[in-house]
DNA sequence: AGTAATTCTTAACGTAAGGTTAATATTTAT
DNA sequence: ATAAATATTAACCTTACGTTAAGAATTACT
């Protein structure tokens, strides 16, 4: 899954916080959405239903204790994994104890890359979708672990996008990609380019893997075939 | 080292076991920690940076196994015991076969002086607790004991960090590392450095080892190849 | 402890590979 | 035949990586 098609929810009530985690979490673009509350949080919780929710203890209106409380009481949050910020040398023993449901703490003030790789680490394990390390079709293997394309045995290195582009469509052989949906997913949803660059990544494949195996369906988009 | 300066993290859902196990181990002078699951002894772990930490199997919110994945993928954790308790007659096959990286399975009920005799061992054991002592691909030779590397028979000695960076690269021969990965393994999660470290850590080793065993994937990280 | 040596990190700058665009050509559908 | 969509090319821009050297921070040594 791509950064891009996931939500988190970061409710917190000071603005500043608020401010840098968006801040934040937006470069590494994710979709962000704020509360100043844990009431607010619960309330755009239900409406965005994000992927995952920070949230920030001691808040006005309601606590985060509550609100995860709240949250987790509801069906529709099951699977969404919710974590808590602290404060340093906050009294955690409500949170660990009174197991209120939460899938991880994070204490306050956090860095932004121990953030981002903790919450990468949240949504890894909490992710039911552990896709495959290789691909093969015909004879061709693409090995995501290693980062590279097998062909008639003959092992290279494609370019970031091309790579990602080349995944995207073996992961369903024989389906077609519309245009659209290959810039949001290799590209991302927020990212403008132009029409052509798919055409010009499209063409280096074929370059490089032959003809054949990328096919136009003009109008529709692309398609891997074996 | 004094019993007393030993730290030992318990982690079980049954609160009965628990407490029997705290007031054992208590007597034997070493320091307790509790928690009812998996998700807890993490968090408990990173707080309170435990010698050793004892796993039940079956647990809620988080089973053992999971949590010994996660602590074994923190460098903080590098040197910690990790032992699982098990019911007698549970399957091991998922312990034992899928490496998870604990030291030690111990099957419950245990009688008061095994455990302690066990422990003992396994502190014993651990203060030279090597895993698999040698990595040999090629020509080149790194050997985590000695903490020395040796290429076409000449044994030389490498600084810290670009052993460690090394370590992680031959550890997974072919498999490409990203940045990140490589931060949060060699320098820690919570450690913050600037992007060039990396590549002057990289270059180093490429000095050292020549320029062809490790390979850069633009865009995306650094593998080590043969 | 105080000094020297080694190791680690950073900053500044250079470079090249990768990515994008725009202009033009080609194909395809109707 | 014509329009619309895609292919091709090369030029340009951007980003990520490489390199170096200098200053911090460790570690070792006397």
């Amino acid at each position: 899954m791509n950064n891009s098609e996931i939500k988190i929810l970061v409710a917190d009530d000071e603005e500043d916080i608020l401010e840098l985690l968006t801040i934040v979490l937006k470069s590494e673009g994710f979709q962000v959405f704020t509360a100043p509350n844990g009431r607010a949080a619960v309330t755009s919780a239900k409406k965005n239903n994000p992927h995952l929710i920070l949230l920030d203890v001691m808040m006005p209106e309601m606590d985060g204790i509550d609100a995860c409380r709240e949250l987790r009481n509801n069906k529709q949050f099951n699977d969404t994994i919710i974590a808590f910020l602290t404060a340093r040398n906050e009294d955690y023993s409500q949170i660990v104890g009174f197991e209120s449901g939460a899938d991880d703490y994070i204490s306050k003030p956090v860095k932004p890359r121990v953030l981002v790789s903790r919450i990468n680490a949240l949504l890894r394990r909490n992710s039911s979708n552990p896709k495959s390390e290789l691909i093969e079709i015909g004879d061709l293997r693409l090995d995501r672990e290693k980062f590279c394309v097998t062909k008639s045995n003959t092992e290279f290195h494609l370019p970031k996008k091309e790579f990602e582009l080349l995944e995207l469509l073996m992961s369903k052989p024989g389906a077609v990609f519309t245009r659209t949906h290959i810039l949001d997913k290799v590209w991302g949803e927020e990212v403008v380019v132009g029409d052509r660059t798919i055409d010009v990544h499209i063409r280096k494949l074929r370059e490089k893997l032959g003809d054949e195996c990328i096919k136009t369906i003009k109008g529709v988009g692309y398609k891997f075939e074996a």
